[in-house]
DNA sequence: CAGTTAAGATTACAAATGTAATCTTAACTC
DNA sequence: GAGTTAAGATTACATTTGTAATCTTAACTG
């Protein structure tokens, strides 16, 4: 129940990704997004190295805060989450929305809308969802 | 630039709804919301109290990371806000579909599709912007 | 089997955060 | 003007977080 904070969620994610996974399995893919878009002139989102130890703490506290699990494979572990990701996301974004927009959506979207130039892609989803939603409630 | 934190933004949020203002009348703003829906049977969002000391404290915090500014009046101070509420919202919005949603909003959309059943006001508003939008960019 | 590894456990430590209490001092009260 | 207030400044302190280094010990190696 205990919040989960950014970097945990970070490794988290790497779980969710692909799981059951040793730590090495995870350290691995936390590293592995840099070697994707390596060695090219905009490296703008210079990517973070995790050091090992540091992932490891991290598991060990996403353990004692029952996001994830593991089991014992002789000499190391194999972590899954408990913590389904839809669920996770669901409830941070309710928090903002709750926190920044009184509980409305609508309001975000503006935002985006006004700044963030939303595209057609955004907006083809967007509607989609809508008539999703309609079929099934009216 | 600093990260603003939960505590702060309440504060923040505060001054928002009404500045200039002083320290008392943010402590006071922040700690009224119970009278609205006092004593009702279903308290169950138990309005939290704002301890003066603290709220002085997260002013003198949010003032160091430059969101808020002040002048000096006679005795006391009236806060102003630097940052503006629609841009650090949409800070945090978008910071939030980044990390959880590669950067697309119509996931975040979709989570609430699904479970926390959007209503039909939150229909029409996002209809709404959508045609708005296509007003627009089109 | 003794020595070396390497996984996870434990410990470390500075910065940020929530939550105040104490200190200073300018301003109001008599 | 001397004493008392009260606003803001400074200090406090436990937790959480980011980021590792060190410790233990079971497992591989020769």
């Amino acid at each position: 129940m205990t919040e989960i904070s950014n970097a945990e969620f970070e490794v988290l994610e790497a779980l969710w990704q692909n799981y059951p996974a040793s730590a090495n399995d995870i350290i691995a893919k936390l590293n592995e997004s840099a070697s994707t878009n390596a060695n090219s002139a905009d490296d703008k989102k210079q990517e973070k190295q995790w050091h090992d130890k540091t992932v490891k703490t991290l598991l060990n506290r996403l353990v004692k805060k029952q996001a994830i699990t593991f089991e014992k494979q002789q000499r190391h572990y194999l972590y899954s989450p408990l913590l389904e990701r839809e669920a996770y996301t669901l409830k941070e974004s309710t928090s903002l929305i709750e926190r920044m927009f009184s509980g409305k959506l609508a309001p975000l979207v503006a935002g985006f809308a006004k700044k963030n130039d939303l595209n057609k892609d955004d907006i083809t989803a967007l509607k989609s969802l809508i008539s999703d939603w309609e079929k099934n409630n009216d």
